[in-house]
DNA sequence: ATAATTTGGTTTATATTATAAACTTATTTA
DNA sequence: TAAATAAGTTTATAATATAAACCAAATTAT
């Protein structure tokens, strides 16, 4: 009846990353900070969830001199996104 | 960009009550217990909370002489929940 | 030169939320 | 009449989201 939902995707800031990443492949914080509207703070640990499950990579770099942290969408974050899309659909068609 | 999503129906359990109750109109609580796989507890409470919320409206009758709990959808849960579609959307759509 | 502000974050604390366990009451069934 | 089932509710707990507070380096203003 009802497919189970993916408690990491079904976070509304880890949906908006995964969004954003999921078409443009790799976005850094500050612009996912302004696309997204959430705070510096919270999109951190999002971030950091989104990497624990493997659903992202991370990179730390620098842009000149100052530090710059990309976020790619991984191969299971990508599944991950699909598939939770797909679950999505079992609570919203209508039956 | 992205659109808030409404966090009454951003909850597994929730929309998965609503959605029951936007393509069938009215539900009894073993009925909606069954098909959620929730437990009774868990289910109770979000209940109330719909309820609250004005998301639906709870009759409670008699079946026999069993308690009979009765869920229907409000109008403004109908919206609510075409909303929250739209509003996912922002999430779901490859821009 | 140095003080204030901005940038780019991380860590920590709090408040909310989801969820199940425990409980209640009435009704069947053994 | 004792045990089990039905139909929930209340309460406790564990997880989660979120922002506030913090930190370090770089830039800008005085």
């Amino acid at each position: 009846m009802f497919q189970p939902l993916d408690p990491l995707l079904h976070s509304e800031l880890r949906l908006a990353i995964m969004s954003l990443l999921i078409s443009s492949d790799e976005a850094e914080f500050p612009y996912i900070k302004e696309q997204t509207g959430a705070t510096a703070g919270n999109l951190s640990v999002q971030i950091d969830k989104l990497l624990a499950a493997g659903y992202i990579e991370v990179e730390k770099t620098f842009k000149g001199k100052r530090p710059c942290t990309l976020c790619r969408i991984s191969p299971q974050g990508r599944q991950a996104f699909v598939q939770y899309v797909e679950a999505l659909k079992s609570y919203l068609e209508v039956k």
